[in-house]
DNA sequence: CAGCTTATATGTAGAATGCAACTAACATTA
DNA sequence: TAATGTTAGTTGCATTCTACATATAAGCTG
């Protein structure tokens, strides 16, 4: 049985925050060709010795280049094609695309390595498509709307929602990352009816204008994966 | 800059169809180590000098084991990691997962090459683990799960669904996709609703035993892709 | 204590859904 | 010819879900 030449694999990251109220999406000026000098998905090369799944691959790539663990890492889809990779045979490159949220104070994008250029995009307000590289542009896209797809549903992710929250925060939380408002009793009901926070006992927001609200924090595991 | 080894590239195919009026998959019987003799789905290698895209290659691998041009190929998703691919560096190996629909009367698995033991397995009633190869069982239950929610959100794929068809028909092909019987006056508005379908003028069912019914086609293109 | 603002609950109209009953059409059979 | 059986297609209604509006509660400020 013979063995081909394979293509060169690797990981990209859509890695998104929330920056003034916005879902943004991280991304990098390459410094090499091809689509040098344009903004890309962070990613890295699947190293077979040093990782033992792809999962671990992107958790991997985003530690050593994002300086983060992040929360609600999830593979979006895989791209693949000839020309996409110089350093491939007949230039065939695979990526495998994974999603992650976090909160934006917890990243520290300068404790990375080989990372000059770094901007936060609304995904709402894209880069002109020359300005992106590859098909990243539609990677964003595809990842923004699964997120918010997972938030239309109220699939919450722990690690991106804070610890404890009042539930006019996690509203506003939603609103931000689906970029429009929500009505407050219909919010609310479902919370209840799906039974996906419950209040901490006796807690209250403290020093506030007017009146306290109530302190809740997510129930069960509340996790997609 | 250096070169990494690569993992092993495949694409495998969950190819389902309707057997019986079970919503099945078709499985393969492993020649080769590793699961020999267990049950997997069909696949095959990446070739950067015959396939341009991923989506190319799973085109040729259905054409070339299984013998159809499939229709709605949709990806999956992505596994991959070390230990699952004697033939990769460190055994390291990729699969990015695709799932088609066919009317199983379309289909001619004799012609292809290398295929011995062939089966459809209903997703319903799955072999057991210890027959199956891989983490193929995972696969086969996502995919059944995808074709499932596009059927419940009436995505009806065109080269699935028959060309013509009455509303009976089609709602009877829902219910053998999702496994699960529906109303029949939800069905239909839904139907309305959405435009989906449309009467062919005039063209009704010829020499039943009882009221003849209508014949309709999808409206407009209504593929996902 | 009045007034302001936010938190939380309630009320209601409209839409979507599930279930059942109804009418329509055709072939068979008496 | 008329009754009957079966499927096609429609209609009505009760229930649930949702959006929008309103009402009440609770705290701070002046």
């Amino acid at each position: 049985m013979p063995i081909y030449p394979m293509p060169l694999v690797r990981v990209e990251i859509a890695l998104q925050s929330l920056i003034e109220s916005r879902l943004c999406t991280l991304l990098i000026r390459r410094e090499e060709a091809p689509y040098k000098d344009r903004w890309a998905l962070p990613g890295g090369v699947v190293r077979v010795d040093h990782d033992r799944t792809l999962d671990d691959c992107a958790e991997r790539v985003s530690r050593e280049r994002l300086g983060v663990v992040p929360p609600s890492l999830r593979q979006l889809c895989a791209v693949g094609a000839s020309g996409r990779e110089p350093r491939g045979p007949a230039e065939w490159g695979v990526s495998i695309v994974y999603r992650s949220l976090i909160q934006s104070d917890t990243l520290s994008i300068e404790s990375g390595k080989r990372v000059k250029g770094v901007r936060w995009v609304p995904v709402d307000h894209p880069l002109r498509d020359d300005q992106i590289a590859f098909d990243h542009q539609r990677l964003i896209a595809h990842a923004a709307a699964v997120t918010r797809a997972e938030f239309a549903g109220l699939q919450f992710v722990p690690g991106f929602v804070p610890k404890h929250f009042t539930l006019t925060e996690l509203q506003a939380l939603c609103e931000a990352v689906l970029g429009e408002r929500l009505d407050k009793s219909s919010f609310r009901r479902k919370l209840a009816a799906r039974e996906l926070v419950k209040p901490v006992p006796g807690a209250y927001t403290q020093g506030v204008r007017y009146r306290p609200a109530a302190v809740y924090e997510l129930r069960g595991d509340g996790c997609t994966r």
